[in-house]
DNA sequence: CAATTAAATGTTATGTTATAACATGTCAAG
DNA sequence: CTTGACATGTTATAACATAACATTTAATTG
């Protein structure tokens, strides 16, 4: 299946479906999903695209949520801890995350003209932390792989 | 060979080198290598670490360099299209690039203790621009490859 | 070589992203 | 029901980056 994030889907219920999983895993956890941090979730799970801590803070101000930035960072961090949400460096900005049961070390494709950021699954090892001879001996203990170009939907509307 | 950065070497020699490859690759591309911008590769070529573009405004002011923030940043991005030097998304800091005669695709090793960056090749193409398979049709333009953990001199150092 | 244009620099101001620090509130466990 | 851990509210500021415009320097060409 082609990713989900440039493919036409039944997108409520793929909102919903995450927000209930993530509700699951919080209890297993006996993590905190509170109301703001739910909303947070919410609004990225709503859209396939990388979302500013500002630009979510907008989104909380109309919610009548406090709109001071620490709000925005706080939510952002736990649902990061809980790797409901990732952080896309290339844009210091947030994007939902496709599947959080599954522990992961995805790679996430920006589209530059839609803006739609997918994630993809990667082959690299789930738990990094074993020595890479590859990198000479270097110790990996996280990784951030981001590419940026066309997806398959910006490349027709081009020709 | 292991990785530079992470390895003994004589490194004023490794500057010079470096400096001097620059330049002769700034002449044959009818590139001004001004002093201002020569000062700032000379700087970031002192360590294998990966300077924020204030720091280096610090460095700037001692020298008498206007250090005004549009000075780095004007420095480093004509460092950066030249590929002499290389951002790392992840500290929002910037690195003298190993190779920059050779065209790349490197990653980046972060070492999370001594601060060291390496550059490290990888097997993807020389030019990207060609649509992974592996990435649903997406259309790869630029990537960012960067990981973090512990370089093998201060794994020993640990024990 | 003077005139013209292109490129680089200097500077002020401001935009954008993120966190420190501390006061207050909430909730669950003992 | 109180104590301690966690979460929130808020102010202030730190850290990173660029817009805009004036000025200077270098290269091009008439």
């Amino acid at each position: 299946m082609p990713n989900t994030a440039f493919t036409r889907h039944d997108h409520t219920k793929c909102v919903r479906t995450a927000l209930g999983a993530a509700d699951a895993l919080c209890e297993t956890r006996k993590a905190r999903m509170t109301p703001t941090r739910r909303r947070v979730l919410e609004i990225l799970l709503e859209e396939h695209k990388a979302i500013g801590a500002y630009d979510l803070l907008e989104r909380l101000r109309v919610d009548g949520i406090a709109d001071k930035p620490p709000v925005a960072y706080r939510a952002l961090n736990f649902l990061i801890e809980q790797g409901f949400v990732h952080r896309i460096e290339k844009l210091n900005a947030y994007v939902a995350c496709d599947a959080p049961e599954v522990s992961h070390n995805p790679m996430f494709l920006i589209c530059d003209t839609c803006h739609n950021v997918a994630e993809q699954p990667t082959d690299l090892p789930d738990n990094l932390g074993s020595t890479s001879k590859d990198a000479g001996g270097f110790l990996i203990q996280t990784m951030v792989i981001e590419a940026q170009g066309l997806c398959p939907t910006c490349q027709k509307d081009q020709k």
